[in-house]
DNA sequence: TTAGTTTGTTGTCTGTGGCGACAATCTAAC
DNA sequence: GTTAGATTGTCGCCACAGACAACAAACTAA
């Protein structure tokens, strides 16, 4: 049962079936983003007409998506529009594995983030124990959650190199894992469709939806954690490649500089601005982000401070090679990389403007994730829905 | 009458007036795409019964965007299915100045080159000067051309960065222009919509429809001239960035080489990877891409040989950049480009896998361009009729 | 309470694509 | 040359999704 993530395939001529389920596609879709929207708000996106909303919204009622109900707010003048909603019964697990804990949690189609486990493990867990362990942990959840449920699937957000079409982890090197086929393992255990995507392209995907990038069709986002992944948005979808290995932004080489990185490759950006190289010079030992940003700002040694201008200008260089490439409107920095625009804006922004074109950089906002801890908990949860908004009438036949 | 380059907005309800739209459109870009295609191959590719396809073509046909004839080859069995042809009479012009010359063609909805021609020019004529000639020789072509003509629109390469709402240019650094409203300038004078695109992204587009990226969904394209463009295909969708100047594949550093570029970037590949600093090892004064090449090829001497492979293999880090960031199926190499991987493709390839992730490069192809000089003509000419393919019943009026 | 506004509901209409039957036109085999 | 088989074009009819209009419902503001 392993199944593609859904991307917006459209073949090529338009009947009336694929109106349809297309139709009822962007009035689920509008509902999972907003959690909470109007009739006559789908109306006025959508363009679509009144009855013709009524009916869709009806169908998704009755396929036990939706719910509707009367709006608790008296605002504006007319009559009230009703509010659909996202199910609470339809839900979605996610699971994001890392290098010391496993976390599983259960997302409501509304968005909300209804349960969570966590668990923690020694680096180097094989993946058999780590698939055995999401599957009791999901069957945990599942129990705790009652009975009347519809149950989407599983998303995983996996910190590494992944293959889209079978779910398979080629490559996650801090984990470890060699071409392990994550999916299949996970399906024979929990007999549910099972999704996996890169940790930080669910990222990417999470702060587009709901935090630093919201209402951004062009987005470059740069997670930094023990190495540097990233996500691209162009146009309003999603960088993938043409097998899904693609926004591998850490391992663009932006010097000559003969260190290299997680992957051996030499003078990238990862290999020149690492979290550990900063946890070192700072003489610490604990791996908590706040805690390190915390010693970061009140350290006033001046090889430290050397050592985290340096990164700066690197993580700046690249950032100019992503605009003269992507052009986009909003350049998203997580994880400990946050740390280093924060400690100095100013100087980013400088190596930025140093190496990109004018026009290119022209209007671009760099800013700091919103999101936190939980991000790729609801961002991994959007895999398996969104291959039910897909086909909302025939997903869970 | 300024207008933006067509791109595939799809609003997000759908009605029946978009699904005709719709496939309409479908049908005559099968049509614009294989120059003539059978009914019965677009049956099987939309997807659409026979009766709709029927229907579609007629009114296509009625437009006078199509013609239908009797097929002329006997091939395989059973009813010989009707041929739809572009109607050569639908034209467009298109327009490609260029350091030294300006070349303006005509383009027939068939693919064909109707008409050319080409004016030289001293390096450094004023926007102004251009914008007249062109004019001038549009009306030439129109006239040469007969009565019984629909003008499409004018599309213009330009080896610069170009802003795609209005068709100004940006920086043309080899032209010396800068902010020139060019598509403003010569509708005035031409009265016709004229759309305007970055030569790279145009040559990218050309090789994807006819050349050596044919039926790829993720293409690379680096053209290497004075400079070095690029432009980028991702799951079958131009790359074109929030404001249309994305794909500044040139301009990307690798390296911390102080030496700057056409731009005044510093460490980039069209920094390191210069045509002329080929030619002036060559000692060679004239920059005619053959010539240029059969000296490189014939010469022996270890310096020219030293500058080459170095060339390569800043070309060779760049592509590896590429792959990381974009895990495309093919590169294709033009320009100046071609003659390097030619030199020594194993070198390329090399460097090629040292900088770049496994996963990523796999099943990768390189492989030099394919169309002439024409290729930007035919392309250019291509941005009015993709608006016109946009919108097939209203476009003409 | 009333006027004005917005929204939901219902029944009807329109237009587009699907489908089946039949004719047209080919190849292949005898 | 004839016939069987296959594929395609055409025509008429049907199904169905969405548009539209009219009316009812439910609000605000005066």
């Amino acid at each position: 049962m392993v199944r593609k993530p859904a991307t917006d395939q459209q073949s090529i001529g338009r009947n009336r079936e694929a109106v349809r389920q297309h139709n009822l596609s962007a009035v689920l879709r509008l509902v999972h983003q907003h959690g909470e929207i109007s009739r006559s708000q789908i109306t006025q996106i959508t363009g679509l007409n009144r009855s013709t909303i009524s009916d869709l919204v009806e169908e998704l009622a009755n396929l036990g998506l939706v719910s509707e109900n009367e709006s608790t707010t008296r605002e504006g003048i007319g009559r009230p529009s009703l509010l659909v909603t996202g199910s609470e019964n339809v839900v979605a697990f996610s699971v994001h594995p890392e290098l010391d804990f496993l976390a599983v949690a259960a997302v409501s189609l509304a968005g909300k983030l209804l349960l969570e486990e966590r668990v923690a493990f020694q680096p180097g867990t094989s993946a058999q124990v780590v698939v055995r362990e999401a599957a009791r942990l999901i069957q945990k959840l599942k129990g705790a959650l009652g009975k009347d449920l519809k149950i989407v699937g599983v998303g995983v957000a996996i910190p590494g190199q992944v293959r889209l079409e079978d779910g398979v982890v080629r490559l996650a090197p801090h984990l470890g894992w060699v071409e392990v086929p994550f999916a299949k393992m996970l399906e024979q255990l929990v007999n549910l469709p099972v999704f996996l995507d890169n940790d930080a392209s669910l990222g990417c995907m999470a702060e587009r939806l709901y935090g630093a990038a919201r209402n951004f069709d062009d987005v470059i986002y740069l997670f930094g954690g023990s190495g540097i992944g990233g996500g691209v948005v162009t146009a309003g979808v999603q960088l993938r490649g043409s097998t899904g290995y693609a926004c591998e932004l850490g391992h663009v080489r932006v010097s000559d500089f003969a260190g290299s990185d997680y992957s051996g490759l030499q003078g990238t950006v990862e290999s020149l601005v690492r979290r550990e190289d900063l946890v070192k010079a700072l003489k610490l030992k604990t791996v908590d982000d706040s805690t390190l940003e915390n010693a970061l700002l009140a350290n006033r040694s001046a090889s430290v401070k050397a050592l985290v201008e340096q990164q700066i200008d690197v993580l700046g260089a690249a950032l100019a090679n992503y605009v003269n490439i992507f052009n986009p409107q909003v350049i998203v920095l997580a994880g400990f990389l946050s740390m280093l625009f924060y400690y100095d804006q100013e100087r980013m922004l400088l190596a930025l403007r140093q190496g990109s074109l004018a026009a290119s950089r022209e209007g671009v906002i760099v800013r700091n994730a919103e999101l936190g801890k939980n991000l790729l908990l609801v961002a991994a949860a959007e895999l398996p829905f969104s291959a039910l908004i897909q086909a909302p009438a025939t997903y869970l036949l």
